[in-house]
DNA sequence: AAAAAGTGTGCAAACGTTCCCAAAAACGTT
DNA sequence: AACGTTTTTGGGAACGTTTGCACACTTTTT
């Protein structure tokens, strides 16, 4: 059972003309009569025909394919960036194939691998948070595949990046906690891996030296699978209820609904006593109870800034010397309690 | 800028060997001695050779890539669905492509020919709520491409088709509302086009039935856009209101949650007097204030199965006679009112 | 009127595979 | 020793494109 459609061939011998005066005709290169083009694009039209990409991509030794690995798909954080990549991938003809690592190194470095083997022309990555030896990567880029890194980067890869600014949306949520009276501000984050876990507490360090609050170490849980495995996230709060914190600033989506999760299941009784603050982007935020205070990151237009600068490396005709790290502003929303 | 991977050709060379008997070796195929094939696997070993997938592809005329239409990726229900299709076609060594249809019909049709002119070797789509003509589907398939539908699925279409038991799981849901000791119960769903829309609605009338409760017609609410526009579910709440019921079924994850966040929003006060159940995979419902009672839909699974009645299709040698509906239980979760 | 320049077309190779067909090598049988 | 049979290998076409080069024809220049 076989899927078949006209080829340049077929219009070729239908109309006289050999195979490359019809590919001319169609792509519009060089010289070609008038005449002859508009005779070939109209029987292209009358017979349907589309040109095979897989023939294109053996030719030209690309795929105009664009890989993409995050974490998960149903993080909305993620949705929303994979909407930002096709948003401009789609224009410029390109398609995506995503991947997700479930916060595994492993899987990461499978998929990875995976896709150059497809053929990808080149790759949108957020590591894992379970990722510190990138050498695989840098072997890829060696080899000439372009990379760029969005939301989890690395620190020591020569290459573009799209970051949130970290320290000033976890410095936002933690002021607006301290501002609502709250002096015992824990911080429940992400694999010390991540550079957003490494910002963000900077971040939280900053608004707490602001208002002269005393940064205590032991008020500050990490988890390294970034609140996959529930266990974990119980773990934590349980270490920290009685450390008696009044507020909470989270670092990620996951653990964001995680921890009010745990909360809720654990201890139910002090769940709404707690002022939470924590970067999430779900767009379900104002059904949560109890309700909290939602760092959002500029998700979509993420996603686009990586992909055209991704894009504009797959096309560059020289290596690429500069390479920029780009920062995209937060927002704090703020809930009323009901 | 390109990559570089060695090719059969270059292992030929470099072992003095043609380049089929390469392919033998590497393929298994065929008679070829042990020698020979133990040095060719060896040597490719050795240079990290990577079978170009493109030019196999062109030569066997196919592209191992499974094409996927979903409404959303954001949604939970769909997410899962993708990590159940991808499950299986890894393991098969297909990959995906995953393209969104955002309830529009324009965009799921140019999404699928987008697809189809990709080369995919079948794919697997839930039709948008926009959806009637199908006209095109037909074409494709005609062609040759193999379809399997799943959750949305046309009715006048003879091939596989993957959906979750829809008349059980609203009856179900009912039936919870109306032991809970609710009369007047508002079903607010999806456009009349869905297939799940016309399961789901029969479900609910036979609960009422069962327990001798008169079928209202003003009681439900058609959403044409599929909860995408916020407007149109306030529209729906307004409508619906004045009739004060005690309870509301609700057909889909998105409706679900944009049905609750438009009560909070435009009628804080009785929000939480109306008991709510509806089809939703969303695994924060904990979270979720009001609380409701939820349909989960067996989503990985089926993905799962969607993906394993298609790739039995495209590898079927001879056109398949015999076509299945595959109907998955879905699960009542309630939520005890807090 | 001949040479030069310009325009439109076709030929053929290439991209990296797979696989049919034929040739060569190895082996066994009379 | 000559033949037939089996096993292993190589040659080369094909998949559907793109593109450098050559050729033929037309137009312009000298």
């Amino acid at each position: 059972m076989r899927f078949e459609t006209s080829t340049i061939k077929d219009i070729a011998k239908a109309l006289g003309l050999s195979t490359s005066t019809v590919s001319r005709a169609l792509r519009d290169r060089y010289e070609i009569s008038e005449e002859t083009k508009k005779l070939v694009l109209a029987y292209a039209e009358k017979v349907n025909y589309r040109a095979n990409p897989i023939a294109r991509s053996l030719k030209e030794r690309r795929s105009y394919a664009i890989g993409i690995i995050v974490s998960e798909i149903a993080n909305n954080f993620f949705s929303q960036v994979i909407n930002g990549i096709e948003s401009i991938a789609y224009d410029k003809d390109y398609h995506v194939i995503i991947s997700q690592s479930h916060e595994s190194y492993k899987q990461e470095k499978l998929n990875v691998e995976h896709l150059a083997s497809r053929s990808i022309d080149g790759l949108l990555i957020a590591l894992s948070s379970e990722t510190q030896d990138i050498e695989y990567l840098r072997s890829l880029y060696a080899k000439g595949l372009p990379i760029v890194f969005f939301d989890r980067v690395p620190e020591d890869f020569e290459t573009h990046k799209v970051i949130a600014n970290n320290f000033k949306g976890a410095f936002d949520a933690t002021e607006h906690l301290i501002l609502s009276g709250k002096r015992t501000i824990a911080h429940l984050t992400n694999s010390e891996n991540l550079s957003i876990t490494r910002e963000r507490l900077k971040g939280y360090q900053a608004a707490l030296g602001k208002y002269h609050i005393e940064f205590r170490p032991e008020l500050v849980k990490y988890c390294q699978h970034g609140g996959m495995h529930s266990a974990e996230l119980e773990q934590a709060v349980k270490e920290l209820l009685p450390l008696q914190p009044d507020g909470i600033f989270i670092s990620s989506d996951r653990l964001t609904t995680g921890c009010i999760m745990a909360l809720k299941k654990t201890n139910p009784e002090v769940a709404h006593k707690i002022a939470i603050a924590g970067f999430t982007n779900s767009n379900l935020v104002e059904l949560f109870s109890p309700s909290l205070t939602s760092v959002k990151q500029p998700a979509f237009e993420m996603g686009q800034v990586a992909t055209e600068l991704l894009i504009s490396m797959i096309e560059a005709k020289r290596p690429i010397a500069e390479f920029e790290t780009k920062v995209l502003d937060t927002e704090l929303v703020k809930i009323a309690k009901q």
